[in-house]
DNA sequence: TAGTAATTGCAAACAGTTCGCAATTACTAT
DNA sequence: ATAGTAATTGCGAACTGTTTGCAATTACTA
């Protein structure tokens, strides 16, 4: 749980309006344990206001990614996006290929490939997307 | 360099077909250098046989990732798949942010990744899709 | 060389996402 | 509280990347 931040400050002191769309997308985003599709989110919102668009969902996301409140990832190849709360740089995603689950993970992993990189590649890493498919331990049975 | 593979062979012993398009687009897949996205590779292939459609570049390539020939993998965020001939698994992608380049690694930072993961987090990782974005060393400056 | 099943090209379908625009709405300044 | 104004919405239509159904073609087998 990291703060709870007041949405409609945060907006208008960027010049953007707290509107219903936003407000039920950040509540969805919030509630969610892991990561949601488009289509996910638009399911949850819709249940609350039946009337909100699907086009306004992806604007909310992609203002939300824009100021550093979401942030989206590519997940398996099935194409589609998810969206998740930003979370510090240094989770990875267990995907697992059987039950279809996506886990965060945190420590130190991500800090080791960074190092790793700037140490031996050069690279100036901004962000890392380390995604692993494979079997997860309820499922490697 | 890798061995050559003799593709007609490889195909007809898992009972498929050497056709021209899957000749044409194993040709373009193995001289490029990096990523190549369908549309980019439907591009080359046609300048050498215009006649081949798009659909059947897909289903090559499709074809050619089921026989463990070829990788897709989503790099960056517009959505497009980019392929490759296929690599082992122990690779993984630099993206530059700014001149857009996709940079191969090998090393042993992905068996580094995949021995964590075992023994930190039970996770029996298939295949592990390691992609960084952040400025190059010639970006940098 | 003929027979047959795999494969192709085409066009139409599809999924996920974006966009144009008129109608609506949240905020600002009275 | 209210009116004004610009941001935002809902809607549908466009768009991109990919897949699919089907008749015509083609690579392999015998």
């Amino acid at each position: 749980m990291t703060d709870p931040i007041d949405l409609g400050a945060f907006l208008r002191q960027r010049g953007h309006r707290l509107t219903n769309p936003r407000r039920l997308v950040w509540d969805v985003l919030g509630a969610a344990r892991g990561h949601l599709t488009a289509e996910q989110i638009a399911t949850r919102v819709g249940r609350r206001d039946s009337r909100i668009n699907l086009a306004s969902i992806y604007r909310s996301l992609t203002l939300f990614a824009e100021l550093g409140l979401a942030r989206e990832s590519i997940l398996g190849t099935d194409g589609a996006g998810r969206w998740e709360v930003a979370h510090p740089d240094d989770e990875f995603h267990l995907i697992c290929g059987r039950c279809g689950d996506v886990q965060h993970h945190g420590g130190d992993l991500v800090e080791q490939v960074r190092s790793h990189l700037g140490n031996y590649h050069a690279f100036k890493a901004a962000t890392i997307e380390l995604s692993v498919t494979g079997l997860c331990s309820s499922c490697v049975v």
